[in-house]
DNA sequence: CTGAAAGCGCTTACAG
DNA sequence: CTGAAAGCGCTTACAG
C-alpha cells in the first residue's frame, strides 16, 4: 500500500535502519548515502508513518481540546488561538465538542486517553473530571471550570470581578430593578458571574432579589426565552446582566420584537466580547474576555507542561486569572437622576452625560 | 507508564493474546477467563493504545477536517455537523485551519497523510490540490471548491444559483447599480457567485459595468473596506451583493457609520445565511446554504467511501449540488418603480407592497 | 559509517 | 480454549 522505510532500503540495498537514519537527520550516516534515501524516498512517495513513530517514541504531537461548542464565537476564537499557538510548535489538534454534556465529556476524556495525545486543553461543563482527573497521567490544562481540588493548571478570565463590573455599571447607570439571566447552573461560570451580581448589589448596600435570578442555556434561543419569562413575571425589570452575549442577543431579540428599546427602556449587559456585540445596529454593552490572549497563554502552558514531564519535572499546578474589561456601548446608557459616572466611551446620541 | 495487555496477562498468569481476545469480544476465550480479564483490566485502568492498533489494523478511526477557517460562523456550524456526524459513528476529528493560505494548507494535507486518517474533508482555498491530490490512496470529499479534473466527490451549494438569486432579487427589487464584493479572487466561490451575478443581468437584458467589481478577503473588515473604496468612486451605487454574509456585515457597519440606511437607501444582499443575518437589528437579506446538511451528507459520504475502499470497492466520485434559497429581509426592499414581485416575506414596515 | 536485533503495544493467523 | 509466533512501521542502543 503506502512506501515504508524498509521499501526505500531495499532498493537502494542497504539496511532499513540507515534509512531512518538519514531520514531523521540523525547521525551515523555518510552524507552520499544520506542524500541517495532522501532523493528515493521523494521519488517513492514516501512519508512517516506517524503511529509507528509514536509508538517507540511514545509521543504523538498531537494536542486534544475538549470544549462544550464552537459555534459561539466565543469558543471559535478560543479554538482559532489555540491551534496557531499549537501549530507555531508544531502540534496539531485533536478537537471533540462535548455540546455541554457532562457524559460525553467523559467519553471523549476516555478517547483522547487512548488516542494517547500529548497534553490536554479543555473546558469542562461541570465538575465531575475531579475524580476522572486521578487516573490521568496526562498534562490537562483548564479553561474557565477547574475543580475545587486543584491538581492541574488552569487559565480563565475573573468571572466574579466580570460579573461584578457588569452589575455595578448597570447600578451606576441608574437601573433599579436589575435580573440576572445565566447559563447552565451547573457551570462554573453560572455562579462566579452570580457572585459578582451579588458583590454589586451588596457595594451599594442594596439587597438584590433572588426571584429576578434565571437560568437556562448558553444559547440565544435561550436568552429569548427567558427574557420573555422574566418579563412576564416582573414587568417592572429595567434591566437584565446576560450570562454571555449570545444570550443577550436573545433578550435583545425579544425587546426588539415587543418594540422596547434597549438601553433607554431596558438596560442590558452580556459577557465576552464577541465580535458581533461591537456591530453598530448591536452595540452590546459588555464584559470583555481577552480569548486570543487566553488561547495562547493556555497553550503555552500545556507545551511547558508536556516539556516538563518528559524531562521528568514537576512543578505546581498553576492559576492565571485575566482581568476582564467592561466595554460600555448603546444598551446601557445613564438614566435621569444617576449618581455615578458610568465609565461610557461609545455613547448613543440620546445619552444623557452629567 | 501505562498499563498494556501484557501486564494484565502477567498478572493474571495468562498469555497476553487471551487477554487481546477477551478484551475485543472475539471468539476463542473461556467465558470465565473473559470475565477475569474484563475485570482485572478496569481494576488496573487499562485502555487500549490507539496506535499500536491502528499500526496493525491500518485503520484510525479518525478523519482529517481541513478548512480555511473556524470563526465565520458558517464554518464552524459546518464543524460542528461533521463532528456530530462522524461521532455517531464513532470516528473522531484531527482539525486544521489553512487561515485561506494556500501553502498551509498544502502542508496540513501532508500533515493528515501522516497522521494516517482514514479519510479527509476539505474546503480548499484554490486549485493547488489538483496536484497532490495524485497522490493520494486516501477517500477525500471537498467542500465547494474542487479542482476541474474531478478525481473525488464533493458536495456545494450551487454558487452560481445563489449569486443569480440574490442579484435578481437586487434588480427587481428596483435597485439600479448594484455592485459585487467579492472574497478571495482565487477561491471558486468568487468565481462562480460572480457568473451567477452576471446571469442575472443578462437575463433582464441589462449589461453590467465591471467597475462594479471589487475583491478582497472573507472577512468583516475587508467588506468594510471595499464598501468605503467602492462608495468613494462611485456614489451612485445603490446596491451591494457581498462575497458572503460576514462581508456584508462590514458593508452594513461602513453604511451605519455613514448615516446611509440599508435596504432603503442601498440594498445589500449576502450569502451564507449564517444565524446572526436573521438578528432583528440585522434583518440581512442573504442566501441560505443549508450548512448543517451539507455537514452531514459530506460526512457520510465520506464514511461511505472509507467503507468502500476497504471492501476493495471502487465507485467513481459523486458530485451533490445543493439548493440555495434566498432570505429576503430588510437590507433589501422594493422601490419605487419596480416592476416585479420580490418575493419578499419579512417585510419591513415601509415597504411598498404593489 | 553500517547492519542486525530488540522492542514499542497491539492483532491475528497458526498450532496444539 | 489457549499459547507461541509473526508482523504492523518505526527508532535506537549495540556490535562490528
Amino acid at each position: 500500500m503506502s512506501v515504508t522505510i524498509k521499501d526505500i532500503a531495499r532498493k537502494i540495498g542497504i539496511n532499513f535502519s540507515s534509512v531512518s537514519r538519514a531520514l531523521n537527520n540523525k547521525p551515523g550516516v555518510s552524507s552520499s548515502t544520506r542524500a541517495l534515501v532522501i532523493k528515493t524516498a521523494n521519488e517513492m512517495g514516501y512519508y512517516p508513518n506517524i503511529h509507528a513513530r509514536g509508538l517507540v517514541r511514545k509521543e504523538t504531537r498531537t494536542i486534544g481540546v475538549l470544549i462544550p461548542e464552537i459555534i459561539n464565537p466565543l469558543f471559535s476564537e478560543l479554538a482559532t488561538s489555540i491551534i496557531e499557538t499549537a501549530n507555531e510548535n508544531s502540534y496539531d489538534i485533536f478537537l471533540c465538542i462535548s455540546n455541554w454534556n457532562p457524559k460525553k465529556e467523559r467519553e471523549y476524556l476516555q478517547t483522547l486517553k487512548e488516542k494517547r495525545v500529548d497534553g490536554i486543553i479543555m473546558k469542562s461543563c461541570d465538575d465531575s473530571l475531579e475524580k476522572l482527573s486521578d487516573s490521568f497521567s496526562i498534562p490537562i490544562v483548564g479553561y474557565e471550570t477547574w475543580p475545587k481540588e486543584q491538581k492541574h493548571s488552569f487559565v480563565s478570565t475573573d468571572n466574579i470581578k466580570g460579573g461584578f463590573l457588569g452589575v455595578q455599571h448597570l447600578l451606576e447607570c441608574g437601573y433599579a430593578k436589575v435580573a440576572y439571566i445565566g447559563g447552565v447552573t451547573y457551570s462554573s461560570t453560572y455562579n462566579e458571574r452570580m457572585t459578582g451580581y451579588r458583590r454589586a448589589f451588596e457595594q451599594r448596600g442594596i439587597s438584590f432579589e433572588s426571584s429576578l435570578i434565571y437560568s437556562g442555556e448558553y444559547h440565544m434561543n435561550s436568552g429569548y426565552s427567558l427574557m420573555k419569562e422574566l418579563f412576564s413575571a416582573h414587568r417592572n425589570v429595567d434591566a437584565v446582566f446576560a450570562g454571555n452575549d449570545v444570550m443577550a442577543l436573545g433578550v435583545l431579540r425579544y425587546l426588539n420584537e415587543q418594540g422596547i428599546r434597549p438601553g433607554t427602556d431596558v438596560g442590558v449587559v452580556g459577557f465576552d466580547n464577541i465580535q458581533i456585540a461591537s456591530l453598530p445596529q448591536i452595540g452590546l454593552t459588555t464584559i470583555n474576555q481577552p480569548i486570543f490572549s487566553i488561547g495562547r497563554i493556555i497553550t503555552r502552558l500545556l507545551l511547558e507542561e508536556i516539556e516538563n514531564k518528559a524531562m521528568h519535572i514537576h512543578l505546581p499546578p498553576q492559576k492565571i486569572l485575566l482581568e476582564p474589561d467592561l466595554m460600555p456601548r448603546t444598551t446601557t446608557c445613564a438614566r435621569p437622576g444617576a449618581v455615578h459616572d458610568t465609565g461610557q466611551q461609545e455613547n448613543r446620541s440620546e445619552m444623557m452625560v452629567q
